[in-house]
DNA sequence: CCGAAGGGGTTTAAAATGTCAAGTACTGTG
DNA sequence: CACAGTACTTGACATTTTAAACCCCTTCGG
């Protein structure tokens, strides 16, 4: 078996969602839609000058759409990012994700197991670093 | 909504899964076991030295498990990779990804529609570059 | 015995990427 | 008017990935 670029979907779907924050990004997109820093607060972690391009590398794919809400008086519109029809498809991948991480990641490294939290619908907003529970050696 | 990566195994999840290579790695490896050189070759542009560190930590994590085949003529210690059931449990997700990316992704930028070969159980080998999709800007 | 080939890596420095703290530009609020 | 909020940009810096060697070991062909 080979998952050659050209050929295979399933091998630039891959290419696709494992970019650092795209998940995390389609993850509160399902949720609703979100303007910039919102969208930056719930993926807890990733900084603007990350999120400006994989917003806009996002876009380009088709995944996300962007509306500037005209709504607003002045000039600064406020950004509103949405999923498209491509990227609402996603959602069955994320839940493919959460269940495997219900079934296997539930007790962390740190052996805190019961906490887990649903945080499907959760709202508080975490300063928290994009841990990457790989041990980098 | 947030993804507190200490309270919420989907975050988690996703952290580990959008490592560069781990799904692909898993992919492979869903299609049977393998040695070193053999999933190099497979993922199609990993280096060994990241393969080495992704498969270390992927074992670390328990998806993968790493056997030294004794059974081989004389003193030859092949590797055998191989997915532990958490990991054979990714096939859901990788099942999901490989669905949206033959719904969404068939036809690449290149324009190279209609070349959506299966490659789902393929065999030659592609030095191919790990093409990321995402437009890098 | 020697060299080439295959397997399984490690080491190196450089290139590619990601991250951080600031700063820009503009507006609505107190 | 100072300040907070919106959406980014910028430039320096840190981390990750990569190619290309290099090492060890075994089997195969002369």
């Amino acid at each position: 078996m080979n998952h050659n670029p050209t050929f295979c979907p399933a091998y630039r779907a891959i290419g696709v969602l494992q970019e650092k924050w795209v998940l995390h990004i389609v993850r509160a997109l399902l949720s609703g839609n979100r303007g910039f820093n919102e969208l930056a607060r719930m993926v807890g972690g990733c900084n603007s000058a990350t999120l400006t391009q994989r917003l806009e590398q996002l876009e380009t794919l088709g995944i996300i759409s962007k509306a500037t809400d005209a709504e607003v008086t002045g000039k600064l519109a406020r950004s509103i990012y949405s999923l498209t029809t491509a990227g609402r498809e996603l959602q069955g991948v994320i839940d493919a994700i959460d269940a495997w991480g219900r079934a296997h990641l539930a007790e962390g490294p740190e052996g805190d197991a019961g906490a887990v939290a649903d945080c499907g619908q959760a709202e508080a907003a975490f300063p928290d670093p994009g841990v990457t529970l790989l041990t980098r050696v």
